[in-house]
DNA sequence: GGATTGGGTTGCAAAATGCAACTAATCGGC
DNA sequence: GCCGATTAGTTGCATTTTGCAACCCAATCC
């Protein structure tokens, strides 16, 4: 990717694009969310190349969604187990997958997620408003906040006036 | 990324993964949702190079997330709009949005999602129970669906015996 | 009709990826 | 304490993907 294109400044989804946005990074923290933590562990279950496991494993660790640290029963082992952070992406993974099950012919009906205390389904990932109502593209801003750069800060506003044109479009 | 690896038979996340997973995908549509169309835009407001642009934005439509049509009103101009599966992938990005406002540096009040009509501050993305309370990880469980794959199956069921095992783990 | 614009395609250099072979530390058996 | 196996890497090399710049062609503007 480009060293320096327009909005990569602090804009939230460039920053981790950068991060997550290749082939392997997200498998390997679902991995980590289906219980992996070892690095033979990761190798076998997703098939990645162990160069690259090394690679993503180590990135993931410097962005602080993974813990490093040599098991304590045998010191061969490593244990990567997801932080805080990294385990903040489950509403996210949570998103994607429901997404995929949607909209991805050969995805449907593949996996229910289900609460483990009462066997229920969950519930579809929402936007909500301030006060709990669902919320679509449309019906949302994006203003720029204290800490925006000027490039990211531009593009927001055009953004807004944009929207302004378009009022009402709904088809698809 | 390789052919045929473990899981990646119909996982929803490996198939997500394998259509947004580089580093344009999620940019472009994120462009889209506010406001791109043309060629043109996504090119000068991403700087990403013009043949990747053209795969990408083919890989798009062929998946059926964008639209391409010829512009009515000038038959140079292309618009690239989002379809409905596309504009579905808004609780994605703002459940990234908001992960990487939270935990990456440099992002941290760079954007505000607001609601358009009222102003207000929208929530954060949450995984919620049938009834409505809010579920981490731990209280989630992943069943393999009735179009579940084999090899799929196999990791569902081999990720839930891991599970019972931990049971309480809660540091980070 | 000539220059410009929009949306590409093409060729080539650079970077990322995949694969297989090799290491270094640790373990378990004896 | 030695030996083979296991774990987590590393290294070298072939293949693929990216990025960049130049080129192309139809539609539009003047």
């Amino acid at each position: 990717m480009s060293k320096a294109n327009p909005c990569h400044g602090n804009c939230p989804i460039a920053r981790v694009t950068a991060l997550l946005g290749d082939g392997w990074s997200l498998m390997i923290i679902r991995e980590a969310f289906l219980g992996s933590g070892k690095f033979n562990e990761f190798e076998k279950r997703l098939g990645i190349a162990r160069n690259i496991l090394t690679n993503r494993l180590r990135k993931l660790v410097e962005a602080g969604l993974l813990q490093r640290k040599a098991s304590e029963t045998d010191r061969r082992v490593v244990e990567y187990r997801l932080t805080r952070s990294g385990r903040a992406l489950f509403p996210v993974l949570i998103a994607l997958s429901q997404w995929s099950e949607q909209h991805l012919s050969d995805c449907s009906h593949s996996v229910r997620y289900v609460e483990r205390a009462t066997g229920e389904e969950i519930q579809r990932i929402k936007v909500l408003s301030a006060d709990g109502r669902e919320l679509d593209a449309g019906e949302l801003a994006m203003l720029p906040g204290p800490d925006a750069d000027p490039a990211l800060k531009a593009r927001l506003v055009a953004a807004m006036e944009q929207a302004g044109h378009e009022a009402a479009h709904a088809a698809s």
